[in-house]
DNA sequence: GATGTATGATTCACCCATGAACGATCTCGC
DNA sequence: GCGAGATCGTTCATGGGTGAATCATACATC
């Protein structure tokens, strides 16, 4: 009954610990991930404003991501001749690659993570997660 | 089954975004009120150390949030006249009228947060968060 | 008592996130 | 065509988190 807000959060910080170390070991985060994950979802460059709105996050908050990733030689950044105001982070062949590594990573850990729970379990975890904040 | 592990961060997020909404309505934060809820619990002086083994974060953590706790004023740092190197931090009688407001702002918060779910439903999450990560 | 090691807190560099302010550019309405 | 206002990305300040390095102090051992 009480503190179950604490943990949720508790139980989610474990997740993201796991995750956030998995990734790490290929030089990755979940943040740097949710980006390309963006952007291997729609398999063509993005504007930044775009690519914020499919992270959640705030435009100022994509321009660091963005400056990492680049630095990481994993995204690149294009003009859009269309629109000059325009930026568009495009996927380099080895940001593709390292996305596909973490896709299978973050896959693996969240088996683990989860391997204490069968199917409905699991159902019903999802069933009473939804149903939070109303 | 799939991508539960960003069910649970994400509804994680959403119960963190709805008390840190809470939490800022009287200047405070999820961290801010950690640091105050471990020194109202042992109502002593706490050394700084100590302090970030019960809020489990690393001593340059809690050297930031005491200053700017101390920066409002709700906690204080006394040194300690048995060992020269150590700092212990304290609650100012504000901190700790601050510390229950936050307490009844957080119930407040978080019976809203899980209206949705019966007692049973609680304990049935509480159970299925304990499992994880075995 | 001197020395060497362990420990306490701080500082620094980094990562991630937000919001405000800004300059450049686009677009709409006149 | 031009000016007003919207939109794009960046920068900056702030808050929260980590780990490495540093400095003072304590302690153990000789």
């Amino acid at each position: 009954m009480n503190d179950l807000a604490f943990r949720v959060i508790g139980a989610a910080h474990e997740v993201e610990g796991r995750l956030e170390g998995a990734l790490g070991t290929i030089g990755l985060s979940l943040a740097k991930l949710n980006v390309l994950k963006a952007l291997a979802d729609t398999d063509e460059p993005l504007p930044l404003s775009h690519l914020a709105d499919r992270c959640c996050c705030v435009r100022s908050n994509i321009t660091q991501l963005v400056d990492r990733l680049e630095a990481d030689r994993l995204v690149e950044r294009l003009p859009d001749p269309a629109d000059r105001r325009s930026v568009r982070a495009a996927l380099t062949p080895a940001g593709r690659e390292r996305h596909a590594e973490a896709v299978r990573l973050v896959g693996e850990t969240e088996r683990e993570v989860f391997a204490g729970l069968g199917e409905e379990d699991r159902q019903a975890l999802t069933r009473l997660l939804g149903r939070l904040g109303s």
